[in-house]
DNA sequence: AATGAATGAGCATTCATTCAT
DNA sequence: TATGAATGAATGCTCATTCAT
């Protein structure tokens, strides 16, 4: 590929990116892309066909980013172990403040029935194995509760933080709470911590 | 209203929630709309005089069936309060379970900013007054931490519930979790339950 | 089906046939039949769905405007045996002179493969039936050779009268012939009905 | 020119012969001849400066062809008259079973209004001179009826053979005659003959 | 000569909304 | 109240042709 074409098809997957992350892929118009792209829509086709395949080639794009969060996940080491939760915690929170297309992109595809996501492959994340071994080891050692597995664990912190940004709008209407709120959102991180924590008189023992 | 203006007003509601609900405000088509609903378009039009009035309208209808959740939360006592997450929670679940119209309507509208939730009123939910107060007093009695506010404790219960339902998909592609799996959910709620709870009887020691 | 509907409807299949007859279904346009018809495109697809539904209309109506030429052939007596071949060849030359285009749509759809073809149906001529009794008899008097079928001459008089039509341009060019000239018509009929004619000197027996 | 260009030239004037009989002008995208003759797109504006010319071009190459259709025909003999219209119809029949995209560059071209044959000369085919001669001889010698002139013999004998094939989707749908049967083409071409050949004894008698 | 990249006008079709009865 | 007919701006996508290397 020739470097110009290069850069047109980078215009087009970041103007995508922003169109689809901000209306979805039905609000989305291809023309728009073009034109805040600066390029020529045909171009958007010879690269990505139709626009089903433009939508899945930048939701692979976004999961691609997510690896950002995996890197530092994989440098913790076993005496990283009592602070595991809120390392992780912290970490996607502020994944999600810095790159806040991504818990919209996924809601779009999601709401969507996961029709795109079927033609990628290769989206797993392999840090979570290093993870995971390290909340093994931690149970062992009294810091995590025995009978709460792993992928409760995670699942627990990835909604946490997901449900901060992705229901802002609702949780704000029906029971006041102002997730968009950096204090709050401090408050609401330290406090979850606590929640799901060992009780602390253990590490007194 | 005529009663037959009203039988028209309220199958036009209907099919309107079907339809927002699985396909979003820009993927719903007002002709759609009509036909399944077996009304004239312009019926629809009569009644909402347009297409964003509409959605408003569903998305009101949709929140006010929440209430059901509410009552079983108004009869509860003093004796409940340690079993006041498992039963906040298990009612969260059932709901999403029995209305899964319901996050995808809030999914979306929170896609689209809240600019539907603008024109709505009085949305709040006053049964959680009487929730608050319980959680208080079980915080008094040790069942509740005392440095996690009751806003941390609703949330947290609140997007456990939410997120299993809203990220089945992107959650099966990245982590290999299969939300939509019954036992699976079982396993999730009883172990997060034990996770966010105080410790057994330890104290009791 | 109201008044003004009915208008719209005619209007549309009147500028189809005309569009679809010179510019066949690749060379028209929806835009251009919208605006010559001076309807609305959206008119087109209410009553059509699609192009290619539309151009199975014309080519209908067309087929049923050649009923017209079936009546007067109803109408042949015993008597009228002689001059036969004559008749049903001016009758359809007449036709394609007065209604030039039924050969083009019939060209153009030879050359789609007949696929409008198939989603019609009773397109057959049923005045057929009575020419085949009054040639069979015309055989048994001796007009017309034992030993040439009904098909085969109906297939030449349609023959000839069709190509006098559909290949004026390359039979101009290769060949020299002008057929779109009224008197080598008129020569190239009379000459051609001799042709075919058996020998004048039966007459005289 | 050097000879990778030639074979350039020749790829894609077989590949437009292909795309241009079988969808004509319109239907055919010259996207799709440069990809199934395998060159680039800008060869084929560099040799034939645009589709108009091209199709023109293809025209050319197809009319030269049919020239194998006379050479035969400028061997025939006096002694070949009897058989004159025998020999030229199969001819011709042969010729279209054989070069099935003869007749359809034809038809396009007719519809077309012949506007790219008026950027052709010399098409004449010159053979016509001696059939022309053999037929007036078989005039002469009662073979061929005086009153028939050449023009309508040829005119009849091309005709018959050209709708054989150009019309076979609407001569079934019409008149339920199955053009396309070997069978039945062998039979109209044998009765046909008969029909317009002298009678057979009826002299000698 | 050859090729990948680019373009602007266009093409069938659809949409939310309004009109006329 | 109810309904079929009508509209204009669009919407995803394609085409013949040209540019740049």
């Amino acid at each position: 590929m020739q470097d110009r074409a290069l850069k047109t098809r980078i215009k087009i997957l970041q103007t995508s990116l922003e169109e689809f992350s901000n209306k979805g892929f039905h609000g989305t118009r291809m023309d728009e892309i073009a034109n805040k792209a600066g390029v020529n829509k045909q171009r958007i086709y010879a690269n990505f066909q139709n626009k089903e395949n433009l939508f899945a080639a930048v939701l692979k794009g976004c999961y691609e980013k997510i690896i950002l969060i995996e890197e530092p996940l994989n440098d913790l080491l076993e005496e990283d172990i009592p602070y595991l939760a809120e390392f992780i915690l912290k970490q996607y929170v502020n994944f999600h403040l810095t790159h806040p297309e991504f818990w919209r992109l996924l809601a779009w595809e999601n709401l969507s029935g996961g029709v795109h996501l079927e033609k990628l492959s290769n989206l797993r994340s392999d840090s979570m194995v290093h993870i995971k071994e390290l909340y093994v080891k931690g149970q062992l050692l009294g810091h995590f509760k025995k009978d709460v597995s792993f992928n409760t664990f995670i699942y627990t912190i990835i909604a946490l933080s997901y449900f901060m940004f992705s229901n802002q709008h609702t949780m704000a209407k029906m029971f006041e709470l102002d997730l968009a709120n950096q204090d709050f959102q401090s408050k609401l991180i330290s406090e979850a911590l606590k929640m799901i924590a060992m009780p602390e008189k253990k590490k007194g023992l």
